[in-house]
RNA sequence: GUGAGCGUAGCUCAAUGGUUAGAGCACUGGACUGUGGCUCCAGCGGUUGUGGGUUCGAGUCCCAUCGCUCACCCCA
């Protein structure tokens, strides 16, 4: 083969692409009624936006990057996510001089140079929204609420929705430097891994699978118990609110978002259906990125759905359904086929998906071809029907036949 | 970046180191000349990923390489 995809990337192909559609539109229809809007921002980026934005020591800004430099010599970046380039867009059109809050969601692919494999890949494709201008845990309820409600249309269950606190700046601090503390007690009995997480991000270590350090969590100080009152105040609201909505989650104080940017609440959706990495959905909110983005002081909050994770379980539920023809054209002889081909043409201007071919084939192999594109009817059209001015139609479910006049073809589709 | 597994027909997979690499599905045609699905028959389809090596003989064993998959790190 002379020509190959790259590594990590991926054709969206029919049928699957139906259910891309359908995801997507799904999406716009639930959206719309929270208020959010569409915005689109480019899929490149001075690369700037995202090692400010997302955190220099961040695992995507560190080895995960698409980052090139253009012919002007500048250093531009294929967006590993959409919440920096979305800020950023925020920022630099003022949209905070408009009415908050302002919602917006965008559908897009990211790119993120990794080692593809179950659920990730090279380039792939989010479905996010953007809150700006609201700190009122409510916001976050509704955030919540809104991923529920597109789950539950999309027809997905059996996810787990689950929340945390991460603090804020005068609070996080603290923790770190206790969790640290406790950490430094225990260095020798954690993994490899712990011992790396203990330089670069703490944290982390309340992520590790390794049993050895769950029995260490276990006794490591809770994020939960660190919480300054404001923040505390603001996750208590929150678990209120999500009662309130009867949305279903567990508080999961281990959680740990990969961003830097994050404060206060994080939040992921996950299924036990997807191999290795189970979220389908993540995010959380970012009350200082705005400022650090050199706009005011406005609060932020946002998800994103990786969408062929949640393709992937849409398939695994009920399938695809794929759009299939209304009529197969089955004409016999030039005269016919001359007719039919006119024919076509308009029945397909009024918007009934016609399939005809060209091939002169026998009746039986046309007849069998519409069967396996499981055409409704195969229209047949001969000498006979011809000279009648007719059409004799078969309906392939019941075998059910009848000749009508070509004339009132469009009548019987209604 | 690290580790493991797998590469044979369009797809899913067979083939003890030994004849001309097979089967099912799919595709094309026929049985049925203007009527699909079911059945039967036939046909089409291969540089066994690639390159070396061992051997009288390699799809099979060895080495390298490329690719894919899964997992780790990390992430949607």
């Amino acid at each position: 083969m002379k020509y190959r995809a790259i590594k990590g990337v991926q054709d969206i192909l029919p049928p699957d692409v139906y259910l891309w559609q359908e995801v997507e539109s799904t999406a716009r229809q639930v959206f719309a009624p929270f208020g959010y809007r569409e915005i689109r921002t480019p899929v490149m980026e001075f690369t700037e936006v995202f090692t400010r934005g997302i955190g220099e020591t961040t695992d995507i800004v560190e080895k995960e990057m698409y980052t090139f430099n253009d012919r002007a010599g500048r250093s531009m970046t294929l967006r590993p996510e959409g919440t920096a380039p979305v800020v950023r867009a925020y920022v630099e059109n003022h949209l905070y001089s408009l009415p908050s809050p302002q919602k917006y969601y965008y559908i897009g692919p990211m790119f993120r140079y990794e080692r593809p494999q179950k659920g990730r890949f090279r380039q792939f494709h989010q479905i996010g929204v953007e809150t700006f201008g609201e700190e009122d845990p409510r916001m976050d309820a509704e955030v919540l609420d809104m991923l529920r409600c597109f789950f539950e249309r999309v027809g997905v269950d059996n996810l787990r929705f689950e929340v945390n606190s991460i603090g804020c700046d005068e609070c996080r601090p603290i923790y770190r430097r206790a969790l640290i503390d406790f950490l430094t007690g225990q260095i020798d009995s954690l993994c490899s891994d712990c011992k790396r997480r203990y330089e670069v991000n703490p944290l982390r270590v309340l992520d590790c699978k390794v049993k050895g350090c769950g029995e260490i969590k276990k006794k490591a100080p809770g994020i939960t118990d660190y919480l300054c009152s404001g923040c505390r105040e603001h996750f208590d609201a929150l678990r209120g609110y999500l009662e309130l909505l009867k949305i279903p989650f567990r508080v999961n104080p281990e959680m740990v978002r990969g961003l830097d940017y994050y404060t206060r609440t994080t939040f992921e959706v996950t299924s036990e259906f997807l191999g290795a990495r189970s979220a389908v959905a993540a995010g959380g909110r970012y009350d200082k990125l705005i400022e650090e983005f050199g706009g005011p002081a406005v609060p932020g909050i946002g998800f994103a759905i990786g969408v062929e994770r949640l393709a992937a379980l849409i398939k695994d539920r009920h399938g695809i359904r794929e759009p299939v023809p209304t009529v197969y054209f089955a004409a016999i002889g030039d005269e016919a086929e001359k007719a039919a081909y006119k024919l076509a043409s308009e029945m397909r201007t009024k918007g009934i998906r016609v399939e005809l071919d060209y091939s002169g084939a026998s009746l039986k192999s046309r007849f069998r071809k519409a069967d396996r594109l499981k055409a409704t009817y195969v229209f047949i059209f001969g000498e006979d029907e011809l000279s009648r001015g007719t059409v004799r139609y078969k309906r392939l479910s019941d075998g059910e036949q009848g000749e009508i006049n070509k004339d009132d073809v469009m009548q019987f589709f209604g």
